[in-house]
DNA sequence: AAGCCAGTCAACCGCAGGGGT
DNA sequence: GACCCCTGCGGTTGACTGGCT
């Protein structure tokens, strides 16, 4: 009845490493490697652990190219813009950022992205509870197979996120995280003019170089700043009468400074 | 000082999928 | 094609820690 367990739960240690299987775990890859085999490697290596444990704790935490410690405000902007491509596709969105584990991106997702995002969310009572966006992918950027956009399903910010000083400061604490956010888009395939039409902005066919705003919603709503516009349409977005809601997107000024001319 | 609470992160669990037989 | 074994992945849990009352 179910499946057989990966190893005999009574015979193996459980819970927290201690420095001495490190050791003797990192000796052994060191040595050895994993030989394409982990059930039997902690045999070998004359640890009382599962295969799966000892492979997660290499992978995670003892191998010596990855990094840990604080996540810098690009590679947040990258996580955000990946995921709102791709959803919980933590391995794929881990392999974009250098040295970091899916382990990592996800719990930075699910213990401060996802909450800032919350944050910035209840900016605004007209927001939808956060949703993951669906796996499935609705149309593709031509820029790279990678740059799958299901439609932005995570919270809508409506423009009195402009209002908010706790939105300016976490969501986008610098203009050099909106430079990163650029960076899918950077093969030249996007093209520069930044249109305000809410097809442009859901569909990211169309953004500005020129950057002062970032689009942080669209057609399917979403807060995920995957679009810029320019400074003319920015000019727009500072005399448009409808709460700064232009055309089915939501702009957010890159630039603080930029936002008094909106509010 | 003690208790509570929220945040963080390492680790576990179960499932999906690939490869070998 | 069916089955088994193993790895990889994503969701979840629980221990630990630091801040607050």
């Amino acid at each position: 009845m179910g499946r057989t367990p990966c190893c005999d739960r009574e015979a193996v240690k459980r819970g927290p490493w201690s420095p001495e299987e490190d050791d003797a775990l990192r000796d052994y890859i060191n040595r050895h490697g994993t030989a394409g085999n982990w059930i039997s490697l902690p045999n070998k290596a004359g640890l009382r652990r599962c295969g799966k444990s000892c492979r997660l704790r290499w992978l995670n935490y003892l191998r010596p190219d990855i990094r840990h410690g604080a996540f810098t405000d690009e590679e947040d902007a990258i996580i955000i813009s990946l995921y709102s491509k791709l959803g919980s596709k933590w391995s794929t969105i881990a392999a974009q950022l250098e040295r970091r584990t899916d382990n990592d991106v996800k719990n930075h997702w699910n213990t401060k992205l996802k909450r800032r995002l919350a944050a910035a969310a209840a900016c605004t009572p007209l927001l939808p509870l956060p949703a993951p966006p669906p796996l499935a992918a609705t149309h593709t950027s031509p820029s790279s197979s990678l740059l799958l956009l299901p439609p932005l399903a995570v919270p809508t910010v409506k423009t009195e996120a402009y209002t908010c000083d706790d939105f300016l400061q976490q969501l986008l604490p610098t203009a050099t995280a909106a430079t990163a956010l650029r960076d899918p888009f950077a093969d030249g395939a996007a093209t520069d003019g930044g249109s305000t039409s809410a097809s442009a902005a859901s569909s990211g066919s169309n953004w500005s170089a020129d950057t002062g705003v970032v689009v942080v919603g669209g057609g399917g709503g979403g807060l995920f700043p995957e679009f810029c516009m320019s400074s003319d349409d920015l000019a727009g977005a500072a005399t448009a009468e409808d709460d700064h809601f232009i055309g089915g997107g939501y702009y957010y000024p890159l630039d603080p400074s930029l936002s008094s001319s909106l509010v």
